[in-house]
DNA sequence: GTGAAAGCGCTAACAG
DNA sequence: CTGTTAGCGCTTTCAC
């Protein structure tokens, strides 16, 4: 009654456990086996309610069937799509996912990643590393040939990633703007080191260069902490309400720090898009809901992180293939909506 | 250079297996260990850089050091909050997290428990049970005693949960609207097969009572589909916008519908908060930051993640305590923002 | 204080 | 086609 192992079954179908084995451990034997003791061990497994021990599996096997996901911060929603195309991908092909929240801190997510190894998983997805990542900080993959792979924010390192050309998604928000007749537009930075944040800014200041507009640092609002959307508030109102610069729109690093830009624009009094255009990035699923409704560039979140799961899969079942530094750069699409209008 | 167990550390120590593992096994051994050797095997092992072999160790002690989160949908904000409370907790206390996303669908949610008992967790926590689900098809804990707990959903059930009191929280958000002079006061439903959903029109109800105001059946708009904005925009317009209904406020089931219905009344003309008052449910982040800023009433929800798991470890330590039905209910708190006004 | 050895449940040679 | 057997790496009696 207490043990629902093999051995159990093996006795209750009268045949040996390996020959138990092979009926319930799924396809990959090459073995064949009679119709009958096929019949007599499913049986047996059904009436005892068998379930494999995966510690076992796994400790002979040497693989866990799990891999891990660091997120930088959880209550971010742009992780939420992600998270589930991992999850649908990973659930389908008979994975499980342990989850990690980096809570944006950098040792955090340091020990996020040790921690995983040591859970022995099969292969790691950091979503989004935390500003004031160094690459010498990151566990690498090396020690453990445990494959890692960097999502949606691509790291300039050996590491594989899948993200989308966060440059071209500054440049299109930006062109945008241009296009409207404005100017004096603004960048909304989000911290500084992040990565994507460099080449959306990147992106701006191309925009600014093919259409021949001058760049101003006065433009360009920073406050370094986590892009959520207080921060948009306060970079907002330090870096443009609270000082006399010239400034009719602004694209925001993404969509909550957007929200939270608007916020204290219409509290000084702004009309959006009247008197100011906004465009923000991911598409966040309450940036359709904003009032305005933002217009904004998005991400195909869900796919981004079923795609790099894929990828990791792959290079899990392929251990000796040459994936180091291999990209996948997926396009961002600019979604106007609301927030945005001709000067 | 391969294998970096206990043998290879008792080899580089020149002690026994047994005692390598006795030193770093942790501290659970009553058996005392002479420092000297303490030294000699903690030094092999940093040397070595040891990571202990969770499956072999979960498969000896039958315990895994992980608990399973299903989440009904991931997409939705009001889960990162509650994830980031049990992580953390977890974490602090060397145990993992599986995550399981029940994409709002019940038979999903079902198939996610089961592969989860697979997984030999040592408990489940079970985060909002999608609509539809029935007693019967809630894979119990009784065959592999695995503990489970509700989150934030309570379940009338023999299963223990930790959640708020909704309905009080449903008649704190209408009897906020009361006192403000409203008179119709709509519901904007979730899916109503959801307990909470009951909950807080139960709430909703008896503060009609408590202050005599008169039930009335159109007042409730109802649109039984996962509660996300869309689903409060479509309710909104069909349930009321669209038909000839004397309405001066609603209390939505949550805020991400409040934010749909805003939406949809703002398009038609509506001014919130000088036409039309609206309370919402959560404080999600974004609460704060729509236009108007919404009124809501706040669901302690780290704090609800965080307790959830106490609760679960607890009885993972005392297998044979009696938590059967143990519940433990948390108070909501009316928020009051710019969503809300004197009639 | 320390070591030898059994065994957790499973899979994969190797025999037969 | 099926059975025997040797471990995967760890913890834990039981000796000494």
């Amino acid at each position: 009654m207490e043990n629902r192992n093999l051995r159990a079954i093996s006795k209750k179908a009268n045949v040996s456990i390996a020959t138990a084995s092979r009926v319930l451990s799924g396809a990959k034997t090459v073995v064949k086996i009679s119709e009958k003791t096929r019949k007599k061990v499913m049986e047996a497994a059904k009436e005892l309610d068998y379930i494999p021990n995966v510690f076992a599996k796994s400790l002979r096997l040497r693989k866990s069937f799990t891999i891990g996901l660091v997120v930088s911060n959880i209550e971010d929603y742009f992780f939420g799509p992600i998270i589930r195309g991992v999850e649908r991908n990973l659930k389908s092909k008979g994975y499980h996912l342990i989850l990690a929240d980096a809570e944006d801190d950098i040792e955090k997510e340091t020990f996020c990643v040790h921690d995983l190894y040591g859970r022995m998983v099969d292969g790691i997805l950091i979503a989004g590393i935390p500003a004031g990542y160094e690459k010498e900080k990151l566990p690498t993959n090396e020690r453990k040939k445990v494959p890692l792979i960097c999502i949606a924010r691509q790291i300039d390192s050996h590491l594989p990633s899948v993200a989308i050309d966060n440059e071209l998604g500054g440049f299109l928000a930006t062109e945008h703007l241009i296009m409207l007749g404005h100017r004096r537009i603004g960048f909304l930075s989000g911290p500084p080191m992040l990565p994507d944040c460099q080449s959306r800014l990147a992106g701006y200041k191309s925009a600014f260069k093919k259409y021949g507009l001058k760049l101003d640092k006065n433009l360009i609002m920073v406050k370094n902490t986590s892009p959520l959307p207080e921060t948009g508030y306060k970079a907002m109102i330090e870096g443009f309400l609270n000082k006399s610069i010239k400034m009719t729109a602004c694209f925001a690093y993404n969509d909550f720090m957007a929200m939270g830009a608007m916020k204290a624009l219409l509290q000084k009094g702004r009309k959006i898009p009247e008197n100011f255009s906004i465009v923000g990035f991911d598409d966040i699923l309450p940036a359709a809901y904003s009032t305005p409704p933002l217009t904004t560039v998005r991400q195909p979140l869900e796919e981004i992180g079923r795609r790099a799961t894929s990828m990791l899969l792959n290079i899990i079942s392929k251990p000796d293939s040459d994936y180091v530094g291999e990209k996948l750069v997926l396009q961002p699409k600019l979604i106007v909506r609301g927030s945005t209008r001709k000067i």
